[in-house]
DNA sequence: ACATTGAAGGACAAAGAAAGTCAAAGACTA
DNA sequence: TAGTCTTTGACTTTCTTTGTCCTTCAATGT
């Protein structure tokens, strides 16, 4: 088996029916498993990301770690918003999801305010339209995760 | 617990609703905790800072102590934030902030999350670091004014 | 008043403890 | 065999801990 399957699997593992999250010592595991700490960065990005439903912190520094949550959310009707949006979206359209989310109660009224803030266009100004639109599909979807986590 | 965090609570801990202020005296509190008396200073400077609605006044010599006060109003103390924030901000001070005011129970956790996965730098890679930061602080400013509007 | 002394706190730098980045090399797969 | 996915490792950045030396202040003795 892939060491990368092996280390996927281990922190699989370590969510149970409870815990929507599972804090790591990137160090400690890359030791317990014999791989290099390096490795359990690439296992993260690749296998556990916004799409797939995590959202990871972290910090360095004596007493650092990983921390790796998981979207707990019965309804799942924001992951295939959060699926559904490419890697590129315009303002209007962004604001048209927010609006709708908000309307169905699916967002409350602060956290629609607050993502409308920003997606706007103003923030990008001077940046090519292209560029703007895949900044603000990576943040739409990292906010929409953030707030059902 | 990382011992900078047992300090910062302790310190939390000594405020109740009713008192804005506390003292302490560095020496006895880095006895008390088994540390030593500059790891105090660290706490403080990293973690009570102004923008975090804090101040703090000391005296040295005989009876010395460190005065640490916090400011009345949460929405006071964001829109204080918010104005010290210039019109661009790097990754590390905006995560900085943000930890600090959700720290403080100046927002809570969801916001926080929010607000981080919108200022990660993965979502600017490849633009220039001054246009990074300069779009990060718009973006932060306007999620702190959503968030207490 | 003045000098001395000891009791605070302050500043800063070095060492230590994690995690992050990135690119090169290797392995797999269509 | 081209292209993608994995593995590795060297180097970087961030955060925390510890210690040493410096400055300030109050009390005390002359």
């Amino acid at each position: 088996m892939k060491m990368s399957d092996i280390i996927a699997d281990m922190i699989l593992d370590m969510f149970d029916d409870q815990t929507s999250s599972v804090q790591i010592q990137r160090n400690d595991l890359a030791n317990q498993l014999g791989c290099v700490p390096s490795q359990i960065n690439y296992v993260i990005t690749s296998r556990f990301t916004p799409e797939a439903g995590y959202r990871i912190e972290s910090r360095r520094g004596g007493g650092g770690y990983i921390l790796i949550s998981r979207a707990e959310s019965k309804d799942n009707t924001i992951m295939s918003l959060i699926n559904s949006i490419g890697n590129s979206i315009d303002e209007r359209t962004a604001k048209a999801h927010i609006i709708n989310c908000n309307y169905q109660k699916l967002i409350s009224d602060k956290a629609a305010n607050m993502m409308l803030a920003v997606i706007g266009d103003g923030n990008f100004r001077g940046l090519p339209r292209e560029t703007a639109n895949e900044i603000r599909a990576k943040q739409l979807k990292l906010m929409l995760l953030a707030y059902i986590n």
